[in-house]
RNA sequence: GGCCCCGUCGUCUAGCCUGGUCCAGGACACAUCCCUUUCACGGAUGUGACAUGGGUUCGAAUCCCAUCGGGGUCACCA
């Protein structure tokens, strides 16, 4: 069988997956999908670019595949992973059509017969110079303001080329350029239209490294070609690449396929989404925090974070920009870093089918209307495989809009029943914990505190329903929930600490007028100590009852006390579900507490 | 700086190819009001954009040109 629309995701393993190389992998998955994926001629691959060793690392490799099952994204082909997700395993990747391997460090041979093919042909000869001089060359051009290209006529020596060839066998050290064209370039894009590079602004670039391995160049256009890739969706950044590798198809003889760059996604403030953001981040937040507390605040987050002066010094001065420390210092600040990688999403309580959909929808947008009339922005994975083209994708630049993403996020957890919510919160909260010490990531002490307190034998008591039924509406992510939950998780003690720290709900809703909320408690402590059973249902009947009877317009006074009483604040979910939650022992203890 | 790409509300966008139905529609955010047992949810309303200047045309967000603005890229990284 022909396979006609095969696509790629070629991330190099140096890190976790980026949000931006989310978005070009659902893309390249979709397309591949709407073209027949699975069992017809599309496919999706997965290959893993690692020709930077010194960058590259298995556990990256590893990472990003995990990220990508998460989002289930699942490649056709490429390196296989057994991944599970809420109990259920599945085997991703494989190799039906014997193109692999799939990482580039285990195609050297191929690459270097290649390589070695065009030198024979005279399409690519070794070169000498070192990497100072050519620094000290790039320098010059930089600053007689040119633009600085490989001069393969001031080296002179190309027609050298057995010359070249002895030295190269001989062992010493070299790289191996490619003899550019000198003919201009037609790279055709799908999404940008023909883009004419002129004769002469290719220079002789490097196709194999002193290392011996390939330059990215090189591989790329070696692995599509043996691995039949007939569409390369890739970010715009790659743009001015391409004729390169369209030069190098041609001298290799191998087919071109299609492209389509797409638009670029930026921070909010226009700059590139990058981990450093994280750093920047924190050293702004310690910057303002040693602003407002004095100099001597240093020891406070010595002491507070576990790091030594020095690093938090170099940190401040911008001489690293470690995220080990970034999120030690947010930690202790209590400030949020800001989201770059798909695992800082999924950490943060996002969900994957709205991170797909926001996501897809910068840059691409299918144009469809719903029956009112409004733009229709919602989408799942499916439909996206199912709509996708090329031709909907647009060419300008966005930028990424965390407040639009949550309000995606919340609309898909308030989708769920109150069953999946509680499940896939608890799920959450168990890979949060497992991945982060609550010891050392304060955040996640109400997490550990959360699991305790529902924990029924290896799963999730039913009152966690509850709870999610009270938490949902309030939530735009897993995270959020536990903030709203933290009511059902204080002791006596919290309690007692609230109203300390934080006189005015006291006052507010048991003290004013005259003890009104405190004369209201009083009354309903009695029906309160004989209900039953204790059910939301019930004691939301017993409390609009109880309003009536006081000829209250509403049973607000006594609700307000009761939130006061039970947890020492003024806000707390729904009064059913507080009630409920903390249980009828604890209700009246506290009730009681607050009446002596 | 060279080369390349792009330019509709603050943000994501629909409309542009195939000019008129667009004094430009939706979503997020923001504001006001309603609902309400606090906080939320929900409902309603509002503020808000065709970068600028020239053409072409009876008519331009839509076609053409220029200007301005933004971005990408110029490695033995990918």
């Amino acid at each position: 069988m022909v396979l006609s629309h095969v696509t790629r995701f070629a991330p190099s393993p140096t890190g976790h997956l980026h949000i931006g190389g989310a978005r070009t992998a659902l893309f390249c998955w979709a397309f591949a999908k709407r073209h027949g994926g699975g069992g017809g001629s599309g496919k999706f691959l997965l290959r893993i670019e690692d020709t930077d060793a010194a960058r590259s690392s298995d556990e990256s490799a590893r990472g990003i595949m995990e990220d990508l099952a998460w989002l289930c994204i699942d490649w056709d082909e490429g390196p296989t992973l057994k991944y599970t997700d809420s109990g259920a395993t599945r085997t991703i990747g494989g190799d039906p059509r014997g193109v692999g391997p799939f990482f580039q460090a285990q195609r050297l041979a191929k690459y270097n017969a290649a390589i070695m093919r065009l030198v024979e042909q005279g399409k690519a000869y070794p070169a000498f110079e070192t990497s100072e001089e050519l620094e000290a060359a790039r320098k010059v051009a930089v600053a007689a303001k040119q633009t600085y290209r490989y001069d393969r006529a001031s080296y002179n020596k190309i027609s050298d080329i057995a010359e070249r060839i002895r030295r190269m066998q001989s062992g010493e050290p070299h790289v191996v350029r490619f003899f550019a064209p000198a003919e201009a370039i037609v790279v055709r894009d799908d999404v940008l239209g023909d883009v004419k590079i002129a004769a002469g602004e290719l220079d002789d670039f490097v196709i194999r490294k002193q290392d011996g391995l390939p330059t990215y160049h090189f591989a790329v256009v070696c692995d599509d070609e043996a691995m039949g890739v007939t569409h390369v969706l890739r970010a715009q950044e790659h743009l001015a690449n391409t004729p390169r590798h369209v030069a190098l198809q041609k001298a290799l003889g191998y087919r071109t396929p299609a492209y389509a760059h797409m638009p670029l996604i930026f921070n909010v403030d226009g700059t590139k989404m990058s981990k450093r953001d994280k750093a920047k981040t924190a050293r702004k937040a310690l910057k303002d925090a040693m602003a407002k507390n004095g100099p001597d605040y240093i020891a406070a987050v010595c002491a507070g974070t576990k790091l030594d002066e020095k690093t938090l010094k170099d940190f401040l001065a911008a001489e690293n920009d470690s995220i080990d420390t970034a999120q030690k210092i947010a930690a202790f600040l209590k400030i949020t870093l800001p989201e770059i990688e798909v695992a800082d999403f999924r950490s943060s309580g996002y969900l994957p089918e709205a991170i797909l959909c926001y996501v897809a929808l910068l840059g691409w947008n299918p144009g469809l209307k719903l029956p009112d009339g409004k733009d229709r922005e919602k989408f799942t994975l499916r439909e996206i495989g199912e709509l996708f083209t090329l031709d909907r994708i647009g060419k300008t630049n966005s930028k990424f809009d965390r407040a639009k993403l949550l309000s995606f996020n919340a609309d898909y957890l308030a989708q769920m029943t109150d069953e999946q919510f509680a499940q896939r919160w608890w799920n959450w909260c168990n890979e949060e914990l497992a991945a982060n010490d609550p010891a050392t990531t304060p955040a996640n002490a109400d997490i550990a505190a959360l699991v305790r307190t529902f924990r029924s034998g290896d799963t999730f008591s039913p009152s966690l329903v509850v709870l999610a039924r009270a938490v949902k509406p309030r939530a735009k992510t897993f995270r959020d929930a536990i903030k709203s939950s933290r009511f059902a998780l204080l002791t006596d003690a919290d309690v007692a600490a609230q109203f300390a720290a934080d006189p005015a709900p006291r006052e507010k809703n048991l003290l004013a007028n005259n003890l009104q909320g405190l004369t209201l408690l009083r009354e309903f402590l009695p029906i309160l100590e004989q209900h039953t059973p204790w059910t939301g249902e019930t004691l939301h009947a017993a409390l609009e009852q109880f309003a009536k009877s006081k000829n209250l317009a509403n049973p607000g006074p006594i609700a307000q006390a009761l939130r006061v009483a039970l947890t020492g604040t003024g806000v707390t979910p729904g009064m059913t579900e507080t009630l409920e939650l903390i249980g009828r022992d604890t209700v009246l203890r506290r009730v009681r507490a607050v009446l002596a």
